[in-house]
DNA sequence: CGTTTATTTGACGCGGTTCAATCAGTGTGG
DNA sequence: CCACACTGATTGAACCGCGTCAAATAAACG
């Protein structure tokens, strides 16, 4: 109902797109109602379970997509199978390393995924037709460009406590910037935070315990946190 | 001579890019001659000693930058003084965050260092009208992410013997991809190399110690090394 | 040369990993 | 509906890598 009231001028937009946040605040809100249609003819839906991998560390680039729902979590490995997130893809966040040849990273669904596909020739050939787009993949690179180097200054120089609190005012800005306080479920399993914050599970929860301890959060659950104090877990981020 | 000889069909080309790497492998290389003219009316040569800040993290960007000569280093730090290397630019790298408000990180000359400066609406104009300068931009981009993340994955997961192994390496590979032994002059110091790596000096130090005792290098004086077992290193770094 | 600054080296302690055991939540089959 | 297994999370104890503090050494510079 929402989306039909939103979309009451959206005669002859693609199926696919109607409900697709890229459409807006993505990648395909640079393009005019034939290009998307144009654009649609190529792309299919794709459905992915927790867990699954979308591409393999060092594997040919075959496509792109867009992330029409749920997280998509970005690794590098080391021989020895230590591994380090490198970045989370939400909606509508485009994924792949545009004018690659290889897979610098292994992507796999942090959540039960929804992708939108794409051929990797067909957006690119109409890159070369429409620079807007180039421009918007060029926001979201610089983007992340600047979340990665702020990645690297935490990965560097915090210590476990600040990386864990960190971590959890990340989140919880991503989902409701400002507030004092705020009950959601974490995204990542403690393994998975693990490998975003350059630590070891155990580290991790006896972070999330000290933090409970000091009554700033309550751990409700495997995966459910409230922030009580949000202030006071801003301090212990550093 | 040399440069005489390659620009030799260079009538018009202004004196500032004669000897511009930025013209042939960087941003200016996607401008032709009238343009290049054009841009470079707006732009001046900075030359900066090291140690000198560019710009300070957190100030308003103003202009916008190609390295002509010397390396520059980007670092983001905490309120209490910690402070990270997210980013070291050559020749003919550009500097500065493109459509941002303010500097995110902090520049300094890491060398003495030469700048072709150009005001930020010069450029930004000059983009909206060409579309390969911002393509350039973009290639440079993702590159650069592509580094944070590999750079990500040392921070947070290498150990220290690891972390120094795998920058001598980098230094070495950059200078000369494939020897396997290299003369040169380390372009960071040992403090430098500590804020890369997310290490102390005295790490850093003691580890190179351990690889010259492991016979893999050879110090000489402060910034001189050879690396002398190139394969024995990148077992080294994991 | 003497001074200054960068680097090396040593001693020590802490933070975070490792290894191991327990606990809690979730699902399954009897 | 409960017993059981399974996976993820917590907790504890021991270890050790790296940071910290302090002192010695070496290189650069006037």
């Amino acid at each position: 109902m929402e989306n039909d009231r939103a979309d009451i001028h959206s005669k002859g937009i693609p199926v696919l797109c109607r409900s697709c946040e890229a459409r807006h605040r993505g990648l395909c809100g640079a393009l005019e109602v034939d290009e998307l249609v144009e654009l649609a003819r190529h792309t299919r839906k794709g459905k992915y379970d927790t867990g699954a991998e979308l591409s393999g560390e060092a594997t040919p680039i075959e496509t792109y997509a867009n992330v029409m729902h749920g997280v998509v979590r970005l690794t590098k490995g080391l021989p020895d199978g230590r591994q380090q997130v490198v970045g989370l893809q939400f909606a509508p966040d485009f994924v792949g390393r545009l004018y690659g040849t290889e897979h610098l990273v292994s992507a796999e669904a942090a959540s039960d995924v929804e992708l939108c596909v794409v051929p990797r020739p067909a957006l690119e050939e109409m890159i070369k037709r429409k620079p807007a787009l180039e421009h918007r993949l060029m926001q979201q690179a610089l983007r992340e460009l600047d979340e990665a180097r702020d990645w690297m200054l935490m990965l560097g120089r915090k210590s476990a406590p600040e990386k864990v609190a960190t971590f959890l005012v990340l989140i919880a800005t991503h989902l409701d910037p400002g507030a004092e306080t705020a009950t959601f479920e974490l995204p990542l399993t403690r393994g998975g935070m693990a490998d975003y914050l350059g630590l070891t599970i155990e580290t991790v929860s006896r972070q999330l315990t000290r933090l409970k301890e000091k009554r700033l959060i309550v751990l409700t659950g495997r995966r459910g946190i409230i922030i009580s104090n949000m202030d006071g877990l801003r301090d212990e981020a550093g």
